[in-house]
DNA sequence: CATTTTCAATAGTTTTACTATTAATTTTGC
DNA sequence: GCAAAATTAATAGTAAAACTATTGAAAATG
């Protein structure tokens, strides 16, 4: 990823934060210490006192930020998606052909992201990990219901109904372009999850970045 | 599902469990309590203490037959993919063509069991529903290496491992057979979810089952 | 029938998730 | 410029969850 533009910042939504990380020192800290511990320790390991111990704060501050460690999950969850959406729509502005559009936002959704970028507070190689292990987690819980009432997965479809867009500028009678999608990049993530810790349910190439190929030729002939 | 055989017993390996739950009642009524209370509360609400109260027995008993509740998902599921393996083998035996034996195949990844079947301490319905909303957390977890050393996700490579046998044999030249299978399981099980729970990620028709059709449309385009 | 093994209950401990209260700092209203 | 109000983050908790040590009773074995 070339740096796109240098002071740009990712709003997340108000719902799932107290107090808006990004609003002080110790919010940035929180964010910053989160993706770093819940890459390191696993989401279930990860706790707002390890937490504190590594920011040098207390338990009782990181609770002024964030209600549980369910909603760090979720806004970290939603940063990445607005984050892909942004360059997502960066990619294909301009560019004439949907199936070139397509092209680029399954290279998006599939590629994997190793960098640190743009954010000072946020390390994008790390967050993409925690998407990688955790972000199905976000949603298959209980209270899924009550985090959607609440807008929590609106990046999502937001990015999802984009790229089924292009789809159906591309076959306006194909049937599943949600599905398609979303099996593209839920899938994405739990191959790359394979890959890492059980390579027998996929087919990696040493090389070759045979997901990304994978999910390409999937979709293409999927929708002809 | 019609029944098979009525006498057949599905084992899971000694790793999972301490005592073999189908030695005794006792771990008979652990089985049907954990798959009746994490259907009902999710398995994050899912504790050792509520399973004792429900099925009259004590949390320290509970501990005689399974070490963490994370191993009784593991058994779980377990179950699941060698009564799904079972069932695979006994609709392919005799049918000649692997064409024929992959459309069963992805019929049985895709559909929607809702059924209780033949075996007296596992209600096959929910159990269908825990593996859509839970299974994926049993290797989205810090412990993934050492729970696959021990052989916990043997049932599940055995299966893909089987399907793909059968696409190679529909196509000796399609690179990506493993992938192809996992997505299909997997993304069936997420598909459902969605339908459930966030039906703008997916493309539910009412009446029809969009999931098969889908993954069935997905699976023969994607190996011709 | 004595000995060994297994069983499941009681009664713990430790850790996690979360809350009530309060001193210190910052913001604001005039 | 300073008192009042609001905000911040620390201390010190509680309740529940996850898990363990011990033990008397029952069952199996030799």
């Amino acid at each position: 990823m070339k740096s796109l533009i240098s002071n740009i910042q990712i709003q997340v939504q108000h719902s799932l934060y107290l107090k808006d990380p990004l609003s002080s020192e110790l919010g940035k800290k929180i964010i910053k210490g989160s993706i770093e511990l819940i890459c390191e320790l696993g989401f279930e390991q990860f706790t707002f006192k390890k937490l504190a111990v590594k920011i040098a704060s207390t338990e009782a501050s990181v609770y002024r930020y964030f209600e549980s460690k369910n909603k760090v999950l979720l806004y970290l969850t939603n940063w990445y998606w607005s984050w892909l959406e942004y360059r997502l729509v960066f990619a294909t502005t301009n560019v004439p052909s949907a199936y070139d559009q397509l092209t680029k936002a399954v290279y998006l959704l599939t590629e994997d992201i190793t960098e640190d970028g743009n954010f000072e507070h946020i390390d994008e190689g790390k967050l993409h990990q925690i998407v990688l292990s955790e972000s199905l987690k976000s949603f298959l819980t209980k209270d899924v219901d009550s985090d959607n009432e609440g807008g929590a997965f609106a990046p999502y479809k937001n990015l999802v109904q984009r790229i089924s867009n292009i789809i159906l500028q591309i076959n306006p009678n194909y049937k599943y372009p949600h599905m398609l999608v979303s099996t593209v990049v839920e899938g994405a993530h739990i191959q790359r999850h394979f890959a890492n810790h059980l390579p027998r349910l996929t087919d990696v190439v040493e090389g070759e970045d045979a997901v990304a190929e994978f999910y390409s030729q999937i979709v293409f002939k999927a929708i002809k």
